[in-house]
RNA sequence: CGGGGCGUGGCGCAGCUUGGUAGCGCGUUUGGUUCGGGACCAAAAGGUCGGAGGUUCAAAUCCUCUCGCCCCGACCA
């Protein structure tokens, strides 16, 4: 139905996807740095509710703030073997100290002794300092979050899903036992869910990595994905168990309850700024960006309406008297009294920057005691648009607190429709095939027999990889079948996707 | 690094085949009328046509070189 329907009607949703972000005055691609994006005030405002929401999230379970260097040595890095042979290929690297003059140029100076590596994720460095902090088992677990940015210098990039640097809050922690470390994990990756569908609106499926797809570095990768409009998927947060691998090389040693001395086990998990994308291609339309209440810096616009200099200043101090009733409720409030630009020109442009709802105030509702109120997106009326609804101004603040809510519960049941609507169980490989031909993707529950070489070989037929092995609950129920490619023996189905 | 495309006022583009004083739309500025779904009229500002060299009486247009950007692919928690 029309509810579960938001794929845009662009044929490019690449192209839908930049002009959302544009239109919306989000983000832009950096141009000076290539590969890199600046994030402009409209969209560093959702991030900034983001991170606020998470962190409180933190802190409820027990994390604390700090701060680690942006530059990491070399050495630190290839200490441990996987992690660096993980990231090798996108580090940025800090050579020298100085500049010099010469003839004009200006030309480097001072060659580092050991090049600093920028940090592409900060497990080292943290290692290092948890080796300092951690004595004794008094010190465990010790949990701790940096909000920071890291560079991972990509070959081609998109704004918010992929930039060569970006914004991220990376969580590490040591715990004394692998049991204490896998609670942890799970911990935070329920954290990840719950904020995703609670607050984001986005239906996320938890699972765990396939060791192809796993954190360089880890003994386990768990993670949530949730599915984009063009059927592709987008991992949107990640949760690592790093086993003792960090612990021995840093030597990360606690002295235990009985007296001996073990290493820590040791957990990352992360989220970044790829979240805003990940709102934009769950929730926008040809319209431009929506945003769930939860997340949007601006509520509700009101817009009044008037015809000549008598209608203004009763409309506009109508509409300030409004805007202050909702802003006593907890609400964000924007009144947009500009002159010169038409009311239709106002909808517009409000519309294509994702505000919730937009109050119309004019002569009309003032006479009859109400206001005109409309949702970004709703069921449609029978212009196309989604229907206006006529509210009593008494009592407005709780009336329009209501609205927000189930606009916020509607954009997660339509989100997860049209997941459901775009998830299907294969069993043959034709039909595989079939639903990853050109740019065609979608969910799919597959078998898989659980070898690497199998996983590469779907990848190589069709682009699609294995997005997670789902945890208990978050895909079919567990049955016996045979893989997809090979026909041998599977336990159980894994999810399919082609990503980003 | 392979394949394709593009560089012309702030943005988007036409003009190039067939050389002849640089144009359109949007935006901006000023004034007026408008204002319940993207307003209209009038006036104005703004470009050494990515760069260098060549051919020519004359180059945005033809030739050579060069720089930059975008898309597809390779790469990718």
């Amino acid at each position: 139905m029309a509810e579960a329907r938001i794929t845009p009607r662009s044929q490019d949703y690449a192209q839908w996807y930049q002009d959302v972000i544009r239109e919306a005055q989000l983000a832009e691609p950096a141009e000076v740095v290539k590969g890199c994006m600046v994030i402009r005030p409209n969209g560093y405002a959702i991030w900034e509710k983001m991170q606020a929401d998470l962190d409180r999230r933190f802190k409820e379970t027990g994390h604390q703030n700090a701060y680690f260097p942006l530059l990491i040595p070399l050495s630190f890095l290839a200490k441990e073997a996987q992690h660096v042979q993980g990231f090798a290929m996108e580090c940025a690297v800090v050579t020298h100290a100085g500049l010099k003059t010469v003839d004009g140029k200006v030309e480097l100076k001072g060659e580092l002794e050991e090049p600093y590596v920028i940090r592409p994720t900060s497990e080292t460095i943290i290692g290092h300092f948890f080796s300092k902090w951690i004595d004794s088992w008094r010190d465990l677990p010790l949990l701790i979050n940096q909000w920071a940015n890291v560079m991972r210098w990509e070959l081609r990039t998109r704004l918010f899903l992929r930039t060569g640097e970006f914004l991220w809050q990376e969580g590490h922690t040591a715990h004394a036992t692998h049991e204490d470390a896998l609670l942890e994990v799970q911990r935070m990756l329920d954290v990840y869910r719950d904020f995703a569908e609670q607050v984001m609106a986005m239906p996320v499926i938890q699972g765990i990595k396939t060791a192809n797809e796993r954190f360089a570095g880890a003994v386990e990768t768990r993670c949530i994905e949730a599915i984009m409009q063009d059927g592709k998927a987008l991992q949107s947060g990640t949760s690592h168990d790093l086993g003792q691998n960090f612990g021995k090389a840093f030597n990360v040693m606690f002295q235990t309850q009985s007296g001996g001395r073990e290493y820590v086990w040791q957990t990352s998990w992360g989220a970044s700024t790829r979240l805003v994308g990940a709102l934009v291609m769950t929730h926008s339309d040809d319209d431009g960006l929506v945003l769930p209440p939860k997340l949007a810096p601006i509520h509700v616009v009101v817009v009044p309406i008037w015809k000549n200099d008598g209608e203004r200043g009763r409309v506009l101090e109508a509409a300030g008297r409004i805007a202050e009733e909702l802003r006593d409720d907890g609400l964000s409030v924007k009144v947009d009294d500009r002159e010169g630009v038409k009311p239709g020109a106002k909808y517009y442009e409000w519309e294509r920057k994702g505000v919730p709802v937009r109050i119309e105030i004019g002569p009309r509702d003032i006479d009859a005691g109400s206001v005109v109120v409309k949702r970004r997106v709703a069921a449609a009326g029978p212009d196309g648009r989604p229907k206006k609804e006529t509210l009593r101004m008494d009592g407005l603040g709780v009336q329009v607190g209501q609205v927000l809510d189930e606009f916020q519960g509607f954009l997660f049941a339509r989100a997860k429709a049209f997941r459901e609507a775009n998830t299907v169980s294969v069993d043959t490989w034709a039909e595989f095939e079939k639903v990853f031909a050109d740019q065609g993707s979608k969910f799919v529950w597959a078998h898989w027999d659980g070898a690497t070489e199998t996983e590469l070989a779907i990848k190589d037929a069709t682009k699609a990889t294995i997005r997670c092995i789902p945890l208990v609950g978050q895909g079919p129920a567990p049955e016996k079948g045979q893989c997809v490619k090979t026909g041998k023996p599977s336990a159980q189905r894994v999810l399919f996707s082609k990503n980003y």
